[in-house]
DNA sequence: TGGGCGACTGATAACGCTATCATAGAGACG
DNA sequence: CGTCTCTATGATAGCGTTATCAGTCGCCCA
């Protein structure tokens, strides 16, 4: 019964709702958008309208009226699918919400080219925001286009922040310097770490609080480096390197889970049980951390709310631009928590 | 130059367009959308104006005049991250180029209620069409309440043809099919078999495919099949199954590119390589088929052109119920290939 | 007690497009 | 040569919302 008046028929419009309210459409609108000049009964009348007709408003007439077009452009490289679907599902939650449009770009990475032919058609193509995501953000040439073409933009989990834009990260440095914490606490002292891919700032800030722990915490610890690049390939590579020589790491800590999940397959095929053998450590908490088995002990970024601050600040930025203010940059930086699962364990010396 | 009218200011509308080639607004709507009865002469005009001031047309209006307001409901359940992403990605794709809206629903998988809700908040949520994606689609309960709501839907990469709504897939038998031929061919003839979750139909499909093939091209092979769920997990333990007895297959045939995945990690742990010692193939080709080392040889399902059809099917439907017409129910068959990479190989009865 | 000030509500006019119908020519035909 | 048909184009009227401004109260303070 309560939904009798579709059926097959329009849906119910504000004007529905505010005769059947006894109130001006305009006073819905007000209601429905949470404004405040609206008394508590009329509020009340409405929203029982609104329920009884389940009512939910034209989001193209609500773009249209409010002179909001607010398509926003996300141009994607070619990161882990985990990371670009979670990013996406959580872009996409915000962005319903608020009737915006997504527009995707395909954005092959490292040819110039392409990017160059990405961006052109965002600025060009009516886009009100851009959203950069992981290596695009840290791109100067890309960061320094988009300041030039004076579109709003939110640079999305870059290593530190680059002025300018605005960024939604977390901070890096501080989390691998906690999760290095994590490994010396359980007592290992010969540690490996994995670096990410040098064209992205978030590579060198993990880096760095992994270095930084060990400075503070356990000067005399024996550490290996290996260059990683975020795939699973070169975390192949880097753990074969790692695990080869005759005096190998208790602990690997790689920049991504990706390339952990990599550290942990070479472990398996020499023969080593993760974590009674070895403690392997990840990074960003991917859907792959929790894939794999053991499951992986990780730094915990939460990238789908991450991507809603992201669209937040955006929008908040496209509004301001549209009404000729001037928005500083803001750093939101995010909290990250440390995820202990089962590829981790205390330091036993037991293959000698 | 040819931007110069915007800059800052607002975009280009029709109007802007009409003035500089000399007609009428809805001439240039005619013109865009390309109808028939426009004159070649006014055509170009029209043509050359829309290019001088970068003219797009203002979606949010046009979905708004043309009374369409097509907002794609897709529930998803939590399938691999990997076929997540690349559904989003070719649904967005197409749907942006339409204008139309991608209202995404998370949907507990199992859980009877969660759907329940997640189907009510679509169906009142004003969305005039659904896509189904995998697990969801072979649901009895969910198809019928969709029919039932009267929504246009099409359903995603099931196994078989339910009836009643399109569908869009890959012909899951005859692609097991011949990826089995494609294990016989390499010679091997002792051959394990992981299925996928039973609640979806792609598995028995799967599992079909596999079974016709041994049946005609090679009847004295010896098989092993266990039972999997598409997930990683899943594919550990019927791996360890398959691998741990004393006669063991020489090739292992996965349902899904996580269980290949898995069956690799047992193998290594083993001390088997692949695929000198154990060939492994999978089926999907979603990107952990590439991530991996050896990279699966698999069975490469076009997910991303699988979505960008069934958006199409689902426009068309949408629009085909608003001007009355009831639509038959199409079975989009999307033509596989398998995909040969290293995690597969001739047969050398090496360890005896 | 009257002027003024808030708080609330409504009327009106866009927003940019397309559906629809009207109109103006251009041929076609008897 | 008048009418009839057909094609190309334009005028007009919305689509469902919100911005804006103009009230209409009730209440407070002088």
């Amino acid at each position: 019964m309560a939904r009798a008046s579709r059926r097959g028929g329009k849906a119910a419009t504000a004007e529905d709702v505010a005769r059947l309210a006894r109130v001006s459409p305009m006073t819905v609108s007000r209601v429905v958008n949470g404004e405040k000049n609206v008394s508590a009964s009329t509020r009340e009348a409405v929203l029982a309208a609104v329920r009884e007709l389940a009512y939910a408003p034209n989001l193209a007439a609500k773009s249209l009226a409010s002179a909001e077009q607010p398509r926003v452009g996300l141009p994607f490289a070619n990161p882990s699918a985990a990371y670009l679907s979670e990013t996406l599902v959580g872009v996409l939650d915000q962005l319903g919400r608020t009737g915006a449009q997504l527009v995707l770009v395909r954005c092959e990475a490292g040819v110039a080219n392409s990017e160059r032919q990405a961006m052109r058609q965002l600025l060009q193509g009516q886009v009100s925001g851009v959203l950069l995501t992981a290596p695009l953000g840290d791109s100067d040439s890309i960061r320094h286009e988009i300041e030039e073409a004076q579109v709003p933009a939110v640079v999305l989990g870059a290593g530190r922040f680059h002025g300018g834009l605005s960024h939604v990260r977390i901070d890096d440095q501080q989390a691998a310097y906690d999760m290095t914490r994590k490994i010396l606490d359980l007592g290992h002292r010969r540690i490996g770490f994995i670096t990410g891919h040098p064209n992205q700032t978030a590579s060198p800030a993990r880096a760095a609080g992994f270095e930084a722990a060990l400075h503070d915490l356990a000067p005399d610890a024996k550490t290996w480096v290996e260059q990683g690049y975020f795939t699973y390939q070169s975390g192949l590579v880097a753990a074969e390197r790692l695990l080869s020589g005759r005096d190998r790491p208790s602990a690997i800590f790689a920049s991504n889970d990706d390339m952990a999940a990599a550290v942990v397959s070479v472990a398996h095929r020499r023969g080593l049980d993760v974590p009674r053998d070895l403690t392997v450590v990840g990074f960003d908490d991917t859907s792959i951390a929790t894939t794999l088995w053991p499951e992986l002990t990780t730094v915990r970024q939460p990238i789908g709310e991450m991507a809603v601050e992201a669209v937040n600040l955006l929008l908040q930025q496209i509004r301001a631009r549209r009404d000729g203010v001037v928005s500083r940059p803001t750093d939101l930086v995010i909290p990250h928590t440390l995820v202990e699962r089962q590829s981790s364990a205390i330091f036993r010396d037991i293959k000698r």
